[in-house]
DNA sequence: CAAATATATATAGCAAGCTATCCATGTGGA
DNA sequence: TCCACATGGATAGCTTGCTATATATATTTG
């Protein structure tokens, strides 16, 4: 049994890179109208749950390296989505913040995300679909403690 | 039934995104010393399956854009992995061909690959991985055609 | 208390993806 | 034949990810 029979089309590692690229792809479409990118929307849906995170908090809850969620806010800040204030407490600390416009974005971007999601799994009975996300929860698993 | 329960650990894309940065920082570690990226194996491996292929063959094969193509090409072609020959019939295409040094890559390459995909499908039954492969296939298909 | 260490964030620079656009060469039809 | 359109590839400029490093502010320890 040799290497030389390996499979691109079978490897996982493949096949999520490509899955990844469509899903940014389709996302991308329709909530780029709304002023979103797939760079910041992971941002606004832990702000929608809680306002008022330190950027660190962030890193952790999102599984981004420290200087991606620095140029990422930056980018929101700069598009008027987010605003950082001062930590009362500790003058390293920066609080961020939905700015107006941002939080009323919530519906149509979960409607947006919904849809792309129905879309991927289309044909897909509800245990299938409950069984991917089991399996990805595992591979997530995996990999994350490595 | 609103969409404020919207959550964001069981949302596919959310998943397929941040399963996808795991799988390129599990790969990147092990290809890196080989002097390959993420960007350039899926090219890698078109190329050692059937050498002097077209940029535009490549595009279609491997599903980016032909600007995302160019660019990688360009680094390859930097870093000493291929070389482009221009085509005898129509002076507008470029044939790619791999380099003696990248040719020998194919066996590291690929056990790397190998162990990261055991790695992010450990504890799963044979069932489990077929199940995974064949779901991801599906959702490739879904947001392919739309 | 001062020095060393730890923590929070920012910045530089690169890869790899994208869209939009340009340039060169081929090809088919009037 | 030549002009319009098609096709292959390159380039500009952006986002989003990364590593490595810098800077400023706590905190801990001798």
């Amino acid at each position: 049994m040799t290497e030389t029979n390996f499979s691109r089309i079978q490897s996982e590692g493949y096949q999520v890179n490509h899955m990844a690229r469509l899903f940014i792809r389709a996302i991308q479409d329709r909530i780029k109208p709304l002023g979103l990118s797939t760079g910041t929307f992971p941002v606004m849906l832990a702000l929608w749950e809680k306002e008022g995170q330190t950027q660190r908090e962030l890193v952790q809850e999102l599984g981004v390296e420290q200087a991606t969620m620095a140029n990422t806010l930056s980018r929101m800040e700069r598009d008027g989505l987010v605003i950082r204030r001062a930590h009362e407490a500790d003058a390293r600390v920066q609080t961020v913040w939905l700015t107006e416009r941002a939080r009323g974005l919530r519906d149509p971007a979960i409607r947006a995300a919904t849809e792309v999601n129905d879309l991927a799994t289309q044909g897909m009975s509800e245990q299938q679909r409950d069984d991917f996300t089991t399996l990805m929860a595992q591979v997530i698993a995996n990999l994350s403690e490595a």
